[in-house]
DNA sequence: TAGATTGTTAATCGATTAACAATC
DNA sequence: TAGATTGTTAATCGATTAACAATC
């Protein structure tokens, strides 16, 4: 575990797909990869997979390759799926209902305990396993659940008002889908802006870049 | 425009974000701001302002800073948000269903013009302005409408299927919210594999990392 | 002109890839 | 033992930051 303080921001991001492929190939029955092999699937280099999985430890063996089943429960411990932190979710409109209904937050180290909207009209009504609170039951509720983390769905205007007031109530991490560049000065809460429009501009100027290099060779 | 094609990966992707700061600013009325006052506000460095800026030509003029009409303005013809890509979304699920309600194609250089699901209970069912098509429709429509961008929000088992037939089709790109790793061998098609799970587990394994930091400081 | 701030070059830093000795 | 493949060091590449001369 000595080696777990210095992993790179880099390798953190690449260790869910890891993961996820790691775990097909369990499912698929494979025992043992080469870094050679996976690397082929992955689409990186082997080179990369090695210095990668070495940041927590030799968990090769030469002339062998990896253990699936070894590799792939250390990744998941790495990354915490067996944490359970107890998640909230504020705002129940029409994406945050498509993310509590679709996200499998238990196979992620999270547990969906809570959803809240502002709007009264919504309080009561299911969304997946649960019935949805009015926001005015947050205080109530994060004193007695003491949930960790929070899944923000909400318009951009009311993002910073709602995380501070998260904040005060104990909330650890954001997963924040507004429209809004959320950050907070504690060094002990941390924040994953999701930005879903961002990614669909990368997506266009990329194909316009590629229509115009597709035109240029006609 | 000479310029454009080197811009590197990396300032690619914060394109977008700059392109968001820009437009409130104008919405707030600013005239001008400097690539210091920019970095105060976006926590990034001036000078990474400065260099990525210049990527695309001198936008600035020294002693006064950048005007954000003429830069917010730039940045969108280099993203391609006036670009209407005709585009379709598949899958009308949970998911499907918010990304079409929720997100502004226009404004980021696509037009939603059709939503198919392979589910015959769900044809002709609204989702937003649209109505949703069966799966068996494509090919007609395609043929009709040549659509560019496809936004896939189906099961990962189906998602290489459904793929190699909109490449027949002619789709240039996609934005693939499917649990699996599309990857497509046209040097003139591109994806977008966004993973919202492995977002959700970069936040738990971030969560974990700052809680055992803040425990060992106690 | 003096002050401000860019554009741009150089220095640093970090991440990726290549290479190979260690070893199963 | 011979073959395979890791762990790890060194080389390369790219991205970020610092510095400052150019110039508005």
């Amino acid at each position: 575990m000595a080696k777990n303080s210095s992993i790179s921001p880099s390798v953190i991001k690449r260790l869910p797909r890891y993961y996820r492929f790691l775990g097909e190939l369990l499912k698929q029955g494979t025992e043992r990869i080469s870094s050679r092999e996976l690397s082929d699937m992955m689409k990186i280099t082997a080179s990369q997979i090695r210095q990668d999985l070495n940041c927590f430890g030799g968990f090769g063996q030469q002339g062998y390759g990896y253990n699936v089943r070894d590799l792939h429960a250390e990744i998941g411990k790495i990354l915490g799926v067996d944490k359970g932190f107890r998640t909230i979710l504020i705002g129940a409109g029409n994406l945050g209902r498509a993310i509590a209904a679709h996200i499998n937050f238990s196979t992620r180290g999270c547990e969906l305990v809570g959803i809240f909207d502002i709007d009264r009209s919504l309080t009561g009504e299911k969304a997946g396993e649960l019935s949805i609170m009015h926001t005015d039951e947050l205080e109530k509720f994060c004193r007695q659940k003491k949930p960790m983390v929070a899944v923000l769905c909400i318009p951009k205007a009311n993002t910073q008002e709602i995380a501070d007031r998260l904040v005060a109530l104990g909330i650890k991490a954001f997963w924040n889908f507004s429209h809004y560049d959320l950050s907070i000065d504690h060094d002990d809460i941390v924040v994953e802006n999701v930005h879903l429009g961002d990614s669909l501009m990368t997506l266009t100027y990329r194909a316009k870049a590629a229509e115009e290099a597709a035109r240029d060779q006609d």
